[in-house]
DNA sequence: ACGTTATATGCACCTTGTTGCATAGTCAAC
DNA sequence: GTTGACTATGCAACAAGGTGCATATAACGT
């Protein structure tokens, strides 16, 4: 499984307490890997018990104390081996597609206001993500290797939900003519 | 959750064995919606208790016995509401993205050839569809909207991995020329 | 005779993910 | 002074999904 994994690489970034993480997923990270933060605060003692991260706990003044996590040199031994190891694409699950085909069986009005919320909420995001392109790669990815992985990140949000923009909009048009 | 209502939307469809199911879950409604057979067998009594399916026990010579199950009225209805209800877009779990993001700190040699790999089997896919697509519906989707259902969900399976593959492509020239 | 493939169904165990609840301090607003 | 927002961590129960194992019949090839 990836959560493990993808604490690894946050904590790889930068060493972080389970709120932190919390907060970062909700960000960055979160838009290819979502948790919650009991998954987190569950996952933590797991990989602390591995070796594969340290904790250490730091009193706040004003704010409660924090357990803060760091990676280990055996937790980014573990990371390297996974990011070489073969994982298959994740299963596609999408329940919108199993709408659609009972939409053939019980009309296909019963699903347009879904597919136009799926619309709505495919655009917001993928405004977004043009607009951080634009933003911070208005002259393309460049050449540092790290800035080219967060390009390449970004472009796969670019890239996906334009796709299931274009799908609704063809859905839509085909569904209210019927 | 959607394994019941896809199931649902299978039996609708026509009646069939949670051995048939499997199989159409391997093929047609698999391209959108997984289950392995223990799942299956484990949905379906509940979705009898339910009162969603009814099932009968069919002897067979040559063959094992089945219980073949098909949807009720109930089931039906239940299928209608949750056509109608809201149900946001699956939460996005791409673990090559977080590969990605950790191939930024420890080196994008790493993840090349699962890149490559991906890429591979989001091509296979694509050819699968595009074949279907072109085998199918040369001359469009028409007018029936059962047809018109279908046409959509190929198209779904078309637009996604052809924008995986566009990404891989972007992917693979960004960091080989590091 | 013997293994393979297809048909057909299921249990046990474990991991992963979700939902709801609980606690507790600080700070700013009203 | 109380209410709400933010920081910070956690438990318990349940739902969903995956892995491995178990069983049985029958056709088919070798």
């Amino acid at each position: 499984m990836s959560l493990k994994h993808a604490i690894l690489v946050s904590l790889a970034e930068r060493p972080a307490s389970g709120y932190d993480l919390v907060s970062r997923f909700d960000r960055s990270i979160g838009y290819f890997w979502r948790a919650s933060h009991q998954q987190m605060y569950r996952e933590l003692p797991k990989l602390e018990a591995a070796g594969w991260v340290s904790a250490e706990a730091v009193a706040q003044s004003g704010k409660p104390d924090k357990r803060v996590y760091a990676i280990t040199d055996a937790g980014r031994g573990a990371l390297t081996e996974w990011l070489k190891a073969p994982v298959g694409p994740e299963p596609v699950r999408e329940s919108l597609m199993v709408k659609v085909r009972g939409a053939a069986l019980l009309g296909a009005a019963h699903v347009l206001p879904e597919i136009r919320r799926h619309r709505q909420l495919h655009a917001d995001k993928l405004a977004l993500f043009q607009q951080i392109e634009q933003g911070d790669f208005s002259n393309g990815p460049g050449d540092d290797p790290t800035r080219r992985c967060r390009y390449l990140a970004l472009r796969s949000g670019v890239l996906y939900h334009h796709s299931w923009v274009t799908w609704c909009d063809e859905a839509l048009a085909l569904l209210t003519t019927c």
